[in-house]
DNA sequence: GCCGTTTTCGGCCCGACTGTTTTCAGTCG
């Protein structure tokens, strides 16, 4: 199996480190990072684009000595220099790096005065007071990196959206009881709407007697406050999120969402196009010289740069800045553009709530169709349903429909792929469903071209027709399964199949970077819930939101369709 | 080590905070 983009990336984050410890350049260092980056963004694997004999050059911040050594990471597993570095510098201070306070020259300090090698020696010196003897560390330092080191691991964890959406939840309402608080906003990878979030930036401008800085810091949830000052500070909660709360200046709130949404890669991409104007761009406005020629909103920051506004779900430097320049940004879909739910349980197998009950739910949020997806007998934990009790399903549905004013529901199942690829219900079942999803959930384990294959031959059965939850991921708790997904795209495409974005929020399963994929394989998806209770069907929002992240537009996502269309779409024929 | 509407050399995003100092280096976002 050829290598991952991530495992290249790694290695050149790795060597950046390192380097960076021995005191190397630091543009040089920052070019690793500024290639591992786009390495680990790239939809397509290097190993598949050198087989292409693609030029790596082309891509943005590889030139020819770096393209060089992803050619030798690919053939050989191996980047001759970072073992040459190993040899000098332990690869563990690279480890050490990570923790929050400690950089190279710390690292590099720590290393030569007490030789410090690994998070354990690095703990054990805290614990024995050496470090503080160090010249350039005190006492504070010391106490710093002991409990650091402590909650390394906790620190390093991101969490799902929704988690931190609960917490924001109670925040805001609880901040904006604040004397004078004017704007509210949360900033960083929560409003890019990422699907996992390592702290919030919360933004706020107020007037001149507020309280809003002590309520934060006394706020009933803190564990600890990390820093406070006039107008910014940090609290850890006691779940051991970070939330950083800033005040802004009524006249700098639109270059400091600007600046503290990010991404960090964004950011420098509209920044370096402000120096070719000769304008410089800060958290407080965009300034000509000495002037200040704007900053109070967002989208008076893109247009000092020639810009229109991008959508902070575009905002990662994945092409949205020249995209903009050209006038060729996407018009991302919206949760109004979804027309209906396509992968929803009943209280038949493993859901709560009933057919109608389901279906009075979806009518109620505007929807003009929701098709039933139970699972099928493979599923034995979930009283997965035979050939009879679908039959009898259908008999159901269809009376159901009769009695239905404003939605549809469609037939169909959530059909079991079974390990060697074959689904598990026989043909005459399935020819008299509206449509079926089918899905994976044994054999986790394949290698990656067994999975491929499997998935490859349960799309070839005619009566298949929209790939559910497609690597399998749990974010946090599960990793995806081996597959090669652009082969499973490729295919669905050939064949006439759609791939699903499981919008629950624990999946989200495709990632932004996958459906970004799909959309440039010319493939089509499907944004459903999977919900197993009508109050399931609000997860729609968090597929919406990854669908944006990968610049999806109602014209790539299938279930924007109104029915007639869905169905034709759907029909293998 | 990369890159070019200041184009093959000489730049590389920008500012704040912290702890250590006594004017600043290191780190972070």
């Amino acid at each position: 199996m050829s290598i991952h983009n991530n495992e290249i990336a790694n290695m050149f984050d790795e060597l950046a480190d390192l380097l960076e410890i021995e005191g190397s350049n630091r543009f040089r260092v920052r070019a690793y990072r500024n290639a591992a980056r786009t390495i680990r963004k790239h939809t397509k694997k290097m190993a598949q684009l050198i087989e292409q004999h693609r030029d790596l050059t082309e891509l943005p911040d590889i030139g020819n000595d770096l393209a060089d050594k992803i050619k030798t990471i690919v053939e050989t597993g191996q980047l001759p220099l970072l073992e040459k570095v190993h040899s000098r510098t332990p690869a563990t201070l690279s480890q050490i790096m990570k923790i929050r306070g400690l950089g190279p020259k710390r690292v590099k300090a720590l290393h030569e005065s007490l030789k410090i090698k690994t998070l354990d020696d690095l703990k054990h010196a805290a614990n024995s007071g050496r470090i503080r003897e160090l010249e350039g560390f005190g006492k504070k330092t010391e106490q710093m990196i002991k409990m650091r080191t402590e909650e390394f691991s906790e620190a390093e964890k991101r969490i799902k959206l929704i988690e931190a959406e609960e917490i924001a939840t109670s925040l805001r309402e609880y901040i904006k009881k604040s004397r004078g608080i004017k704007d509210f906003n949360i900033a960083g990878s929560y409003r890019r709407r990422k699907d996992t979030i390592g702290d919030l930036d919360i933004l706020v401008t107020a007037g001149k007697n507020t309280d809003v800085m002590q309520r934060f810091v006394t706020y009933d949830r803190v564990r600890e406050v990390l820093s406070q000052r006039e107008t910014r500070s940090t609290i850890r909660l006691r779940t051991g999120l970070s939330v950083d709360l800033r005040v802004i200046p009524e006249k700098s709130y639109g270059a400091a969402l600007h600046y503290f949404t990010g991404s960090k890669a964004h950011n420098i991409a509209v920044r370096k196009l402000a120096l070719k104007k000769k304008i410089k761009i800060n958290e407080y406005g965009v300034f000509k010289g000495e002037k200040r020629i704007a900053g109070n909103t967002e989208k008076e920051v893109y247009a000092q740069v020639g810009l229109p506004y991008i959508e902070p779900e575009l905002r990662e430097n994945r092409g949205e800045v020249d995209a903009a320049k050209r006038g060729k940004l996407p018009e991302l879909i919206n949760l109004e553009d979804i027309r209906g739910d396509l992968h929803c349980h009943t209280g038949a197998t493993d859901g709560k709530n009933t057919l109608k009950e389901m279906a009075q739910a979806a009518a109620k949020r505007g929807y003009e169709y929701i098709s039933i997806n139970d699972h099928s007998k493979h599923m034995a934990v979930a009283s997965g349903l035979g050939e009879k009790k679908l039959l009898e399903q259908i008999e159901t549905i269809d009376k159901l429909n009769e009695t239905l004013e404003d939605i549809v529901i469609l037939k169909s199942i959530e059909v079991d792929i079974l390990q060697d690829g074959s689904l598990d219900l026989p043909a005459r079942v399935l020819k008299e469903l509206d449509f079926t999803v089918g899905a994976v959930h044994s054999n986790f384990n394949l290698s990656r071209s067994q999975q491929t294959k499997r998935l490859l031959h349960a799309m070839d059965n005619p009566y298949f027709n929209i790939l559910a939850h497609p690597t399998g991921r749990l974010i946090n708790a599960r990793k995806a399964y081996e597959v090669d997904l652009e082969k499973i795209m490729q295919g669905a495409k050939e064949r006439g199949c759609f791939i699903e974005l499981n919008a629950h929020p624990a999946r989200l399963d495709l990632t932004d970077d996958a459906c970004l994929m799909a959309k440039h394989t010319g493939l089509n998806i499907v944004i459903s819930t999977d919900a197993h209770r009508t109050s399931d069907l609000d997860f729609m929002p968090y597929g919406i939101n990854q669908a944006r992240r990968a610049w999806l537009e109602a014209g790539d996502v299938i279930n924007c369709l109104p029915l007639k269309k869905l169905k034709k779409t759907l029909s293998r024929k």
